[in-house]
DNA sequence: GATTGGCACTTGGCACCAAAGAGTGCCAGA
DNA sequence: TCTGGCACTCTTTGGTGCCAAGTGCCAATC
């Protein structure tokens, strides 16, 4: 008997089982396939694929279903990139026509993602690493409540508000603006500390206190790590393949509110840009996940975008249309 | 027979069908409640709410359940606000403590909604009415494309960028911004057009394509209605609640995704700070939202929040959280 | 006139059972 | 190494009968 054709079962069995949610045996496999044998011949094979723990009985005298092990031997060996439809690569292409910001560019992406691969859609917001400091603004928003806004090179803009002394007349901020704009401007969001430090030392006494409660806010708030939030959609398609989950979809829903997880998941994938990474079931260590897969891919600088859904879903379909986006995108990026 | 006592009726059977998801029969309402008459009366009374269409019976030889109107009718005539618990209070009063930014206030009220009431809760993004402009920022992101940032009194920071004109030195944004500075700042959002086309006019006909194009993006930010945005939280919830409704929560998560339906209702409403309003079943008008409610209040000036849960919810706890919450941030906005 | 207890009737849910179907493992033979 | 056949196992499905919960109606009572 030759490997070769144990995968090919294997990979009947996946193809099957994921269109029909049933266990398959080994009669309708043959009804669906030509595989050039006998039922019984299939028989051996199962019980063989079974062994090494990549398929699994829910119970005597029923069909078998994948196992996690089985669905990654698939992946990474059964299942093939396939070519995108052509609707799909015009939506694609439509996808870049007249975005507006970064923003929009996220925002449709991760929508077109869920619909067609029917999945819940994510994507990580691009990596801000080595980016240069554009300019700082000030803004007093009340009496005692100061507005700071970060704009970089790359053209993020990030904010926080922060309560400072009472009393100090709007022109104060602007001077401190411009001097704070001298100091930190073109440089790395991630070296600010030693320069505010030295232009703290330069001040007399006397403003210091009220110039390191501004300061504190801007290291704060280039240390933000905004990359550290995520875009979703398709939500709604978790319910479609709710049975994939036990039915039970809470835990789930919860995850993905939660984010945490997301976060954790994002931080742990390691695709280049334009390669995919599947994980399975297990594979995501966590409790409400063990039901799940996640199809990712690079993109852009160091970021990435997945799918998140049953593990039994349709990996090929999946990754091809992951993949395909992922690089559309990067490539839109420069 | 006393209109009173059908309403106590009414009141019971809400309550009892709300606790238990179970049609409520006349002997089994007597053991829950002490109504002083006997099963038959309650029957006759029974019958008599389902004449006027406040209850329904699913089958012969069932209990009854309430309707939208019978919902309703108990809002409106039987539920009475009652006090929050003392942890309640205190949550309350901890969401408030350290708060930074508007955004962090929103996303911390949202979540203690949807936890306390246990069902999805969402606050619309606050209202910028009559916002006067602080600041408006320019940055060159890259040859051809200019990022415009607006900064209002409010402390709101809108954010776009426009493709321009190449080949414009970073320089020539920095006098474009002051002048246009000097042109907006201190203007309301929505009386920008006249002094920006008389700055334009002002213009050698040779600058004025170049910056025209920045003024209409300008423009165009000013009149984002960010106010149209929907902080959510608790989606899971909805799960938990599936059951209610009828078992198909996708159209529904595709409602809270798609956010429209929403925006919709979030302008429909017209509750003034610190008052409840309450839309049940059908008054949604929404295919998806039939078996659900939604109990709203306004907060600060003229925006809302709300939670949004099956129609079989606990409407007294969720008024009264609703309304709770909505006061406390009304008071912290001043 | 409102209320009540009693009674006949309806209906969904559940336990139980039997038959059907799908699938397996194993074995002897090609 | 593959195949057809056979005995066996389990789930699924359909049917039956019974019970509990609930109703409507009516005559009797306060």
């Amino acid at each position: 008997m030759t490997d070769e054709r144990k995968l090919q079962i294997l990979g009947a069995i996946v193809e099957d089982y994921v269109s029909t949610r049933e266990p398959v045996g080994s009669k309708s496999l043959l009804e669906r396939h030509e595989l050039g044998v006998s039922a019984a011949t299939v028989r051996n094979d199962m019980s063989q694929l079974e062994e090494e723990g990549l398929i699994h009985q829910p119970h005597t005298s029923a069909g078998r279903v994948p196992t996690d092990k089985g669905y990654r031997t698939f992946v990474d060996h059964v299942a093939t990139v396939k070519p995108l439809s052509a609707p799909e690569r015009r939506a694609i292409r439509a996808l870049l026509e007249d975005v507006g910001d970064v923003e929009e560019l996220l925002s449709r992406t991760v929508r077109l993602l869920a619909q067609t691969t029917q999945q819940v859609a994510m994507v990580q917001y691009p990596a801000r690493r080595q980016a240069r400091i554009r300019h700082v603004e000030l803004v007093k928003v009340a009496d005692s409540l100061l507005l700071v806004v970060l704009i970089t090179e790359s053209g993020r803009v990030d904010q926080r508000t922060v309560p400072v002394m009472a009393g100090k007349p709007a022109e104060h901020y602007v001077g401190l603006r411009d001097q704070l704009n001298r100091v930190v401007s073109g440089r790395e969001v991630t070296d600010l500390r030693a320069p505010t430090g030295e232009y703290l030392e330069s001040l007399p006494p006397a403003d210091r206190t009220a110039a390191a409660e501004v300061v504190e806010a801007l290291l704060e708030l280039a240390a933000t790590r905004a990359e550290e939030r995520i875009m979703m959609a398709g939500t709604a398609n978790i319910a479609r393949s709710a049975e994939d989950f036990a039915r039970d979809v809470e835990p789930l829903l919860d995850v993905l509110e939660e984010q945490l997880v997301l976060l954790r998941l994002f931080t742990e994938m390691h695709a280049s840009p334009g390669a995919v990474e599947v994980r399975i079931g297990s594979e995501l260590h966590d409790r409400a996940l063990h039901q799940a897969a996640l199809v990712g891919a690079g993109y852009g600088q160091g970021s990435h975008l997945a799918i998140l859904g049953p593990s039994r879903m349709d990996y090929v379909a999946g990754i091809s249309t992951v993949q395909a986006i992922a690089r559309y995108v990067s490539r839109y990026l420069e």
